[in-house]
DNA sequence: GATTCATATTGGTCAGACCATTGTGGATGG
DNA sequence: CCATCCACAATGGTCTGACCAATATGAATC
């Protein structure tokens, strides 16, 4: 009766992850910093390589870390930083999942990009300016193929939250498009009028470039969510059940 | 010449982590519903254990997988649905590497947060108001600890985002709350005029809770920008530069 | 001095073993 | 017949040790 007992005793992996994690918190570890070795980080942290290699590969899963083969300062284990990807797999599994009803990321989406746009208005360069010209000059090649317009659209929001200049809702607002990548192009594959439809959208697209361009916040805000809105209302009779429409929502939350 | 030989053959782990993605976006794996077990799969994939476990680990990091062991129904490993805990962990290490500047985190906040006031204000149930009530109560205490008053304020905004019924934009706010309760606690030891700072906090959130039991989603929004912001300019001089202030953020992202 | 090649380093993978936890069903005893 | 207990099997967690593949480095060669 000396000691209290942990209740549970830390895995493995999770001395290496928590080893990893202070470091980087403590500001320690900073992008570009190697790791130790596997086999001698296994060693100093007294565990197998193994339980290292999960903890890695956990933090990899989160965009943190990544690892390539090969000697010298090129191989090995490094601190990184690619968020995106790693907020797109997440959004897109729990999506998948019907975690996240597709209305309740549409609501998250029309507040992540109404806040792009009012920012973009503030902060847009000549570059960025150009991209959405360029994306918006994609989507106007007359009889255009619905996937190659499906990804210029997702190229014109991009850069409006790439404009905006804040990185978390740029990585979040590019997460959430591309995790309704395929899903999407599934309703615009089964939409009727498709013409009509596209006609819409290019006119929408070009009064929210015009907006930024003319740095009128409200007016741009206000666009780009009448512009999701509306695009919603068009595709959802089109959207498969399968991504998990709005079953057991609460009753306000109909967008 | 017969093929474009692969430029990367897939690793193993990548096999599996494709086999489990693709059968959950085709609906064919449910949140509850087991995976084959370790030794089973790397089987009837062709690699080893090893991998299947890799593959495991990345995707419990994101929330979608939970492995426990023991035999029978509750052992084994099994498609769940934690994204909050993901998405915390995942905020918490790229905001420390300063991926993501705190002022562009607050930024997302506030977006977030006002969407959720506007939400909760149409569908906060009575079991909603009765815990922002609670974390109020808990916020009222005469000479509060200051990690205790950190707590309750956490989940004081964290009631309103669940009260809000979106479940993208509470997890989202949770994780962002969360990740940033260490360096807000520090921020909080450090500041001066303790008693006149949580005076001011209180009543904020008092007149927030009136508005969302009063049902006015306009004044709602507006106050919890007004609170997250004054809040923001009270801390931020505390705030320890260690958690990546805007060091090179563009002109016009201060807040 | 440039090129080539052996070598060391490092992550990627595999096989096989053992442990700890947990459910199950059969044996046991009332 | 029922309740209790226990051996066993299933499953994830961990470890060891080995080999492969990619890559940088430096020595040997031309």
């Amino acid at each position: 009766m000396t000691a209290p007992a942990p209740l549970s005793a830390p895995r493995a992996f999770e001395v290496v992850l928590e080893w990893v994690e202070s470091r980087i918190l403590a500001g320690q570890l900073h992008v570009g910093d190697l790791l130790p070795p596997e086999r001698e980080l296994a060693r100093q942290l007294g565990v197998s390589r193994s339980a290292v290699r999960e903890a890695v590969r956990t933090l990899a899963a989160q965009g943190v870390l990544r690892s390539s083969v090969g000697a010298g300062g090129a191989g090995g284990t490094a601190v990184t930083a690619v968020p995106s990807r790693a907020l797109e797999r997440f959004l897109r599994l729990h999506v998948a999942l019907a975690n996240f009803p597709v209305d309740d990321v549409i609501q998250a989406r029309i507040a992540l990009e109404r806040l792009s746009a009012r920012l973009a208005t503030a902060n847009a360069r000549a570059s960025d300016l150009a991209a959405m010209r360029e994306a918006l000059a994609a989507m106007d090649v007359a009889g255009i193929d619905k996937s190659a317009f499906n990804d210029a659209d997702t190229a014109y929001h991009v850069a409006i939250a790439g404009a905006a200049g804040n990185r978390l809702v740029a990585d979040m607002t590019v997460a959430i498009r591309e995790s309704m990548r395929l899903p999407l192009l599934d309703a615009f594959r089964n939409v009727g009028e498709w013409d009509d439809l596209v006609d819409g959208l290019r006119a929408q697209h070009q009064a929210i470039y015009r907006a930024i361009e003319e740095r009128d916040a409200d007016r741009a805000e206000d666009l780009v969510e009448e512009h999701i809105r509306s695009a919603w209302h068009r595709l959802a009779p089109s959207f498969d059940r399968r991504w998990g429409t709005s079953e057991d929502s609460r009753p306000g939350t109909q967008i």
